[in-house]
DNA sequence: GAAACCTTAACACGTTCGTGGTAGGGTTAG
DNA sequence: CTAACCCTACCACGAACGTGTTAAGGTTTC
C-alpha cells in the first residue's frame, strides 16, 4: 500500500490539486505528511475523497454543508441546540387560530352575516 | 393571543422585515397568511425567530447551515449518507505506516544507519 | 545541478449568501 | 379617500465559497 502525492491523488480521485488543499483546509480530508511536509494520500484518504465527491454530486450538497455537518458531529452543544430548534415544527405554516382570523375577517364577515341574517 | 404583521414581528424579534421574508424563503420560519396574503406571525413563530437568532449568534452559524441541518433532518437518505461519510474518521490525519515513511526516509536512514553500523 | 515535483501565500473571478433598497400594485385603517 | 401597511419582484453590494493561476522557495530524482 503506497501513499500518493497530491498530483497523483488528484489524478485518481478527480479532484484538482488546488481543491485537495482546499478540502483539507475545510477540515474534511487531512492526509498524512512526509517529514518534509509533502502530503501523502493513503488508501483511506483516497477513498474518503472519492466518496466525498460522490456525496456532493448525488445530493447537490456544498463542501461547507458537509463541513458544518462535521462540526455538528463533533460539537454536542451545537448539535443539541440545532436539533432542539428543528424539533419545534420547522417550516410548516402555523395553524391560524380563530382570533387571528377574526382580526382580518371580522369586518367582512360581520357585514356579510348581518346581511344574511 | 394575537398575530403580528411583518413589521410588528420585526420589531419584537430584532430581525428586519426583509430578513423575515428571507428566512421564510430559506424554509426556516413560515408564518401563517391572512386571506389576503399578509404574513401573520403567531406566538410560536415569534419564538422560533428569537431562538433562531440566538442560535446563529451563540454558535456563529449561518442561515444556510441551519437550512442544511433542516434538510438533513427531513431527508433520511441524505442524513445517512452524510453520517456514514463522517463516521469514517474525518479530519484526523491518517496514520503513516512504515512503507509510507520508508518511501521518504529510506535514503537518509540508509545512509545514516550505514554510517553508524 | 537541472528538471520535475512539493509547499505556502496571494491575486483573481464567477457564484451564492445576507442584507438593504426601490418600484408597482393590492389591503387595511381612520 | 387617503395614509399607512403589505406583497412580490427586482437591483445592488459586500462577504464568503469554490476554483484556477502564479510567484517564491524547498525536495526529490536522475
Amino acid at each position: 500500500m503506497e501513499a500518493l502525492t497530491i498530483n497523483e491523488a488528484a489524478s485518481t480521485t478527480g479532484w484538482s490539486p488546488r481543491m485537495l488543499r482546499y478540502v483539507e483546509q475545510a477540515g474534511l480530508v487531512a492526509p498524512a505528511r512526509s517529514p518534509s511536509g509533502y502530503r501523502l494520500y493513503g488508501a483511506a484518504a483516497l477513498q474518503r475523497l472519492r466518496t466525498l465527491k460522490e456525496l456532493l454530486a448525488r445530493f447537490d450538497v456544498s463542501l461547507s454543508d458537509v463541513a458544518f455537518a462535521s462540526r455538528m458531529a463533533g460539537d454536542a452543544a451545537l448539535r443539541d441546540a440545532v436539533q432542539a430548534w428543528l424539533k419545534a415544527e420547522a417550516s410548516r405554516p402555523e395553524d391560524v387560530n380563530a382570533e387571528d382570523w377574526l382580526r382580518f375577517e371580522q369586518d367582512k364577515h360581520e357585514k356579510l352575516l348581518a346581511a344574511v341574517a
